[in-house]
Parts: C-alpha cells; structure tokens; sequence
DNA sequence: CCCAATATAAGTTCGCCG
DNA sequence: TGGACGGCGAACTTATAT
C-alpha cells in the first residue's frame, strides 16, 4: 500500500443547483425547477437549497402543473453537461490521472505530479480556487491513500471543505463510522450486517472475513473486510469503456394499453440506438425492463448471433420481449431498453451497410444526420408523429 | 400512499455440451 | 442408453451508486 496520501476526491457542491447554473443569462429571471426525482426541487433540506432561497422540494410531476413554463434542469439537461466538461478541464491541467465518477465527481491520483506542481493539499487549494473563480461553484476535496478513504473525507468535510488523511490515521478515521459509510452498502447490505450485530466499520473490520463472506457472498466479503481496514487496491483509471448503453422514461401516469407502451419503446429504442451509433458501437445483448403499477419491475433480455445497431432491428427485438410477455392490460409505470455486449464497429462504414441490410442502416445514418443538423427529434419514424404520451404527466389527476 | 434516469457488478438459475 | 458432473454462456434478478 502506498503510505503517502496523493489521491483526491472531488465532490462539486450542489452542482445541479448551483448558483452560476442559475445566473447564467439564458436562465436570469425564469422560474428553474431542478433535479428530476420524486422531489424534483430536492434541495429544501440541504445548505445549498435554503442559500439558493429555495423553498419548496415537491414532485417534478407537480413542478410541471404548477410552473408549465419553468425551465426544467433535469440531470441530462446540456448546461450540465458543459459545466462538467470545463471542470473536468480543470482536473487535467493538474494531471492526466482524472477518473470522472459521474458529472460531478472524480478522482485524482496526484503521486506523480507532486514534484512538478506541489503537495497534494496545496493541488486540492489550486483546483479549489480556480474552479470557484471560472465556475462559482464551491467543492469539497478529499485527500487519502486510497480511493474508498478520499470519497469519505470529501463526504466529510462537505460543503467547500479540504479534509486529508493520512496513511497512520485512517483507522483512526474509519472506524468510529457507522457500516453505511462503506462504500457499496445500501439498505439492503446494511440491514444483513445489523442482523449480525455489526453497526460500526470497526465491528466489520473485527468480525472474521468468512463470517462476512459467508452472510454476503464471497466477493462482498472479502471486499467489505478490505476496505474495513483500510485496504483498497483500486486505482485511478483516467478511461474505462463503455459496457452498456440505456433508456428509461416513467410515465405520467400508469398505461396499460400496449400500442401505447409499445410506443414509449420504441421512442426509447430510437434515444438509445442513437447514442450507440454516435459512440460507434453496435450490440448483442437488447434488454427492456418493465416497472409496475405497485414499482415491481422485472427484465428480460436476449442475446443476437450478431451485434447490430440499426433501430429496427433492436425495436423488434424489443417488441418481441415485451409481447413475450403476455400482458394483459396490466398497469405499467416505466419502461427501458437496454443495449449490453458492446462492440466496437471497424472502420469501415461500407461493411456496416452490408452486413447490417442497406435499407434500415442507411435510414438510421439518414435520420441521425437529420437530427443533427435540425434538433433531436426533429425526424423520427411515423408511429411516433401521434402525441406523445409523455405530455400527460402535468394534467388532471 | 408515494418513490428519476443511467450504469455497473455480481449472484442464481438454467440449458447445452462433452 | 443412462446418468453424474463440470464448464460455459445466456437470461434474469438484486443491489448499489450518482
């Protein structure tokens, strides 16, 4: 294990609401309903929410009837996207070793630039002070011999906090925490490890790997039992590829009619699709889920001889996953489509017409250059031109 | 009663092959 | 022919994270 404390976690601060996002000109003024889960405005309880002088969390579906008109910054929306471009822009004017965890999340391994530009509390004040003057937005830096213990402290010493810990003093750090601190337990791992009594990292460090292992599974054991000790291998991988690709969308209210959802799939087929062609990949594996009335949700997928990444082709895969089925008028709350077993499309595009039949590759390239060039959604196949049923989410109830 | 969207990892079950 | 067994991939579920 190293002993010297260089990599970094990064944890903007309210980054889906921060105040710059707010300010920017195309926004000033406008009512702005952030965030896209069941509390929409998610922010009430937390600090950068009552800063923001916002009060009220409620339902994105009730966001929509009450405020129409707002701009919703939903997680997708491409400011987002910007802003975590330019931060990530940031990280790697300090180092090549940047993993982005999500948008607003990454970590550094600063071992081998500390020379060059500095220790690595002095790196973590520099990218804190450039990104608060190109970005306004506040973050928290967390600074361990490991992975697992940065994500920690930066949870730690949020908001705009700087938190290291050195090698001896991680047990130190670790242990007092309750179990959910452990990075991969959830509700479900919590509740196992409460039943064996286990409510601090330290009673996990203390109880024998194979009690572990054999009440979670070998690999969530031993895995658990590591990082109780402060042991995690886990390096800092600037790239990882691709393994899936996916859509989802919850309806506004429950549908039971199945030209209807049958619809819905074949909208999320075209957004997936899209995105594996814009990566250059094709798939083998098309998997839906489908969520219930009652939030059961089951999945079914199949695996083609040949990967593809026409729409059609995925469509009616899809479709025959969904028929297989057979239900009958059964209230469905969500579906998605999922698109695994990513390949790697060769160079040449004239093999991907061949091999792909000519008819439905060429109309996909045509309609994704379309949709380019005009707006997403501008071209799209004729059974969705009937009204959308997304639309319905803000109406009656 | 209410519970987003996207991605990954791992466990289980099952069928196929030798 | 019958069966036990192991390996393997596919299908599916569950858990977790942001």
């Amino acid at each position: 294990m190293r002993d010297e404390a260089t990599i970094l976690h990064i944890d903007m601060d309210a980054f889906y609401a921060s105040a710059s996002l707010i300010a920017r000109p195309e926004l000033r003024g406008k009512p702005v309903v952030i965030g896209a889960g069941p509390r929409s405005v998610v922010l009430s309880a937390t600090y950068e929410a009552r800063a923001l002088g916002i009060h009220a969390a409620m339902p994105v579906g009730r966001a929509r009837r009450l405020a129409p008109h707002a701009i919703f910054l939903e997680p997708d929306h491409e400011l987002y996207a910007d802003i975590s471009a330019s931060v990530m822009e940031v990280f790697r004017s300090f180092t090549p070793l940047v993993e982005p965890l999500s948008l607003d999340e990454a970590f550094l391994d600063v071992a081998g630039v500390r020379r060059l530009i500095g220790d690595p509390v002095h790196i973590a004040e520099s990218i804190r002070t450039r990104i608060a003057d190109e970005q306004q937005i506040t973050c928290s830096v967390g600074i361990a011999t490991t992975k697992f213990v940065a994500k920690i402290a930066s949870q730690h010493c949020k908001p705009d906090g700087l938190l290291q810990i050195a090698g001896d003093d991680v047990l130190t750090f670790l242990h007092p925490l309750p179990v959910k601190a452990l990075w991969g337990v959830g509700p479900k791992t919590e509740e196992v490890l409460s039943r064996l009594g286990l409510r601090t990292i330290a009673d996990v460090a203390h109880t024998p790997k194979t009690t572990l292992e054999r009440a979670l599974g070998q690999s969530a054991g031993e895995h658990l039992h590591n990082l109780a000790w402060g042991r995690d291998e886990r390096e800092v991988y600037p790239w990882e590829p691709e393994k899936s690709i996916s859509a989802a969308e919850t309806f506004g209210e429950d549908l039971d009619d199945e030209e209807a959802i049958l619809r819905e799939l074949l909208r999320l087929t075209e957004r997936a699709t899209q995105r594996l062609r814009e990566r250059g990949f094709k798939a083998r594996t098309i998997g839906i889920s489908v969520r219930f009335a009652d939030f059961s949700t089951i999945s079914r997928s199949k695996t083609l001889r040949d990967a593809t990444s026409v729409t059609h082709e995925i469509f009616e895969t899809a479709r025959s996953l969904y028929q297989n089925l057979h239900l009958d008028r059964v209230r469905v709350r969500l579906v998605s489509v999922r698109l695994e077993n990513l390949e790697q499309v060769g160079e040449s595009a004239e093999q991907l017409l061949l091999t792909q039949g000519p008819k439905w590759a060429e109309s996909d390239q045509a309609r994704d250059q379309a949709n380019q060039r005009f707006g997403g959604g501008s071209v799209r196949p004729a059974r969705l031109l009937r009204k959308p049923t997304r639309d319905t989410r803000d109406v009656s109830k």
